[in-house]
DNA sequence: CCTGTCATG
DNA sequence: CATGTCAGG
């Protein structure tokens, strides 16, 4: 399988001010070219109806799928009528970010979900901030939420299930911030994070999805020149997150689609970023090299609407 | 003209503890039988596109309108596509409360309102809580906020504008709050408000409206048994506004309509109370007694919607 | 823009 | 229940 390349092309000195808002990028038309189709984001299979039909580099076809969203608030996505996404998809496992609630607030419909009979939570002590959580099919072996360190484990950001054959890790890694004024505390998380993978990597195979607030590459955002010092791509959170696949993790889905142009994940609310594809790869899929034989793919459903994040999928064969 | 007369019926003593939120009110139907239709509030003119037909006690027909609405905030009404109600009463001066908004914030709308020559607002400090205006075809001789006293003057309360004939002074009344935590403040401004009508009074008739936030006797009240001590129908507030009426002031509604019930001018949101018609009088044209013999009609327009509170009207021949 | 929170009524 | 506010993204 091949390496990831810990090469990339540096962020462009600009002469720009710091931007506060959002707005200011999200509207900006993008001077790059429409490229040729066969470039653009294909990884929309149900939108036709298809599942995968790819096999794992050891050609298998995927026995078990995972999916994961930032759902921007799991109240506010009930209402749209958003259950039926999960029903239709119909993953093993299923991990969400943001879910902006505490115990009590869960929904009742989700409380009594009986296709994830097993269900864990890690919601942090911020009301309406934050908080993940993990859906499975089948019992894992073992559910532990954040990551040991106090400093990092009190906003519900981290759970890790461990399975037979893996260690899945479903996050919301801590954004930067309008203005950067949390992109310090950021470079923390990455490094304790990284400390915490890296050691789960040593026992067994590990997946971890969520929310990884970085756009890696140029190509993973639809404004990379003017989103150099836009939190989610300054060359801080890029940098770290490169270095962090140095070692020994892949992002499963530029293994797969390495070239593909529009991928996104993230769409800002403003200016109707969505509607006219301005986003960014947030969300990812990241596995360990030692489990890359079993994984068949990685899907983006851009289609499916009701957060400013919209779900991907891994399908494995394991 | 008859004489306001300050017997009223006394709260009757209860043991039932102090209510904390309006939902337990609101939602209790009432004890009180459905009274001959006769009783019932017939003031809702414009439902039948009827205008005033009454005549002032020395014999003229209306030639002036006002019309008092606690809006609920101004901006959501305007998002409602309320303005058309202002056009179709077409009143010659327009009172409003509660419009929660900053100068900055006023609807252009608002701004470039024809209709209305002559704007003017006392709109508080704190951002998106209590604010007036008063909006006139004809220029006042003089417009005034507040009461000249600093304790009562910073949270946009009233408006007070002199007309030839008349000093009109618009208001909103500090709410006694949950638990009554208020009531002794808004002792105190009951207290000072009447002082400045009461020398207002000497110089020339007043008209007070807008919201004083209290139900007079049990007649104005769904359920007056329940709300002894629920902010708006408190003995304090009652006695406070019979000692009012007492020095001089007419409730111009109740003298045109002495017996008519449920003649609401506020209902709760809660419980559907609306629909209901589990509501509260709230909202007055209190008329000085020199100024009485001018005063033609008081009508309550409970079919417009866009507030928890309704428009009422004062037809004055001046 | 859109989620949550909170205060106020 | 429905206005506003504010933080957060």
């Amino acid at each position: 399988m091949p390496k990831r390349s810990a090469k990339e092309s540096k962020p462009l000195k600009t002469t720009k001010k710091l931007k506060t808002t959002e707005e200011e990028d999200n509207g900006v038309d993008s001077g790059i070219d429409t490229k040729a189709k066969s470039d653009l984001c294909k990884t929309t299979a149900n939108e036709t109806n298809e599942e995968c039909s790819r096999v794992s580099s050891i050609g298998s076809k995927f026995n078990k799928k995972i999916m994961s969203w930032n759902v921007a608030g799991l109240r506010a996505l009930l209402k749209k009528n958003r259950l039926k996404d999960f029903e239709t998809e119909d993953a093993d496992i299923v991990c969400l970010q943001e879910v902006k609630c505490q115990q009590k607030d869960i929904p009742e419909e989700i409380n009594v979900w009986a296709k994830y009979k097993y269900k864990y939570y890690n919601l942090g002590e911020k009301p309406g901030y934050s908080g993940v959580c993990l859906f499975s099919k089948e019992k894992p072996l073992q559910v532990k939420n954040g990551i040991g360190l106090k400093e990092h484990d009190s906003e519900g950001r981290v759970i890790t299930a461990e399975f037979p054959d893996f260690y899945l890790v479903t996050t919301y890694v801590p954004n930067s911030g309008r203005g950067l004024v949390r992109l310090d505390y950021r470079q923390k998380w990455n490094n304790d994070f990284d400390e915490y993978l890296i050691a789960l990597k040593a026992k067994k195979g590990v997946i971890l999805c969520g929310d990884l607030n970085v756009s890696h590459k140029e190509i993973d955002l639809e404004n990379p020149k003017t989103n150099t010092k836009t939190a989610g791509f300054t060359a801080e959170e890029r940098e770290d997150f490169t270095r962090f696949l140095s070692k020994g993790f892949v992002d499963s889905f530029r293994h797969f689609y390495p070239n593909d142009k529009k991928c996104y994940t993230y769409w800002s609310y403003f200016r109707n970023a969505r509607d006219r594809d301005i986003g960014w790869r947030l969300d990812y899929f990241v596995v360990s090299e030692q489990l890359m034989a079993n994984i068949c793919d990685n899907q983006i459903r851009k289609q499916i609407k009701g957060s400013d994040h919209c779900p991907i999928l891994l399908y494995l064969s394991i």
